[in-house]
DNA sequence: TATAAATTCGTAATAATTACAATATGGATT
DNA sequence: AATCCATATTGTAATTATTACGAATTTATA
């Protein structure tokens, strides 16, 4: 994912809906697309207080949560923590492949019109996530075998 | 998936593991695999001080974390909340499909091994999570709108 | 640069999770 | 069945995460 792309049209969208482009909304969307694996509220918080010494904690929640309706962002879990990640464009499938150890996600486009999926006949889907955990080749390389997902 | 069955192996785990299968464990187990939909501590709590009126929140988490670390439970983010489902004997690959509305899962065994999946050259996977969020057949005839995942 | 609405801040309240020592209990042993 | 000991549970409290709200600030626009 291109990460200027991605803030860029985050920014736009807020725009177009008469919110405010503020400058801790670009550092804060610039921060998820840049970040290699999923980042906690507090990780967000802490790197943010570097730009904005007086930051509020408030302010991070409320952006999570706006950038959550707005779909700019989507949560997963790693270990017992929140983690929030960048979430690219609607209608851009995705698989996600996630090392449990340094956490970093790989993301790969695929086609899930594909069969193999045995979709109900009765259920409306209007969104998937598909998570792979493992251990990326660096983590292998180094040996570790951290706690599981 | 059969709830007496899957109580039975667990605890069975328990057991061979030199575990202690109490009470609370069972009950708690049973919980969780006759919940239609997945569980948050909270419910989990106040469903079971029905049957123990003097536990402990101290106990749902240990057992949460113990069921976890046995992969006899999973965790998922429904809106905010982090909940419990149970995790059916390992090697025995599923796909959920969740109604965003009544929280309802409904679980469907597929093939990961299908050469759908882009599988990147140098990850180790030892484990996926393929959830599918939409509407069930009720929660669309109601036709509900709810918050979105 | 003045304005109005939206955003952020500062502080505090609430909720979720974890810690720890004392007590109780499961299951092995006799 | 009575005893024993390691493990599990309880009760209480501490910590961490999240949300609430009024006041102050800032953005986008004229």
């Amino acid at each position: 994912m291109n990460a200027r792309k991605y803030v860029d049209r985050c920014l736009m969208e807020l725009f177009n809906n008469g919110m405010r482009v503020t400058e801790q909304r670009k550092r804060m969307l610039s921060l998820v697309a840049n970040s290699k694996h999923p980042q906690t509220a507090m990780e967000l918080y802490r790197k943010m207080k570097r730009t904005f010494p007086g930051l509020s904690y408030e302010t991070i929640y409320l952006n999570l949560k706006l950038f959550m309706d707005l779909r700019f962002i989507e949560t997963i879990l790693l270990g017992n923590e929140v983690r929030y990640r960048a979430l690219p464009a609607v209608h851009a499938p995705l698989v996600q492949y996630i090392c449990m150890d340094c956490k970093k996600a790989i993301q790969v486009s695929f086609d899930p019109s594909h069969p193999a999926f045995p979709m109900p006949e009765q259920f409306k889907s209007v969104n998937y996530k598909l998570d792979i955990f493992g251990y990326c080749r660096d983590c292998c390389d180094r040996g570790g075998s951290p706690a599981v997902q």
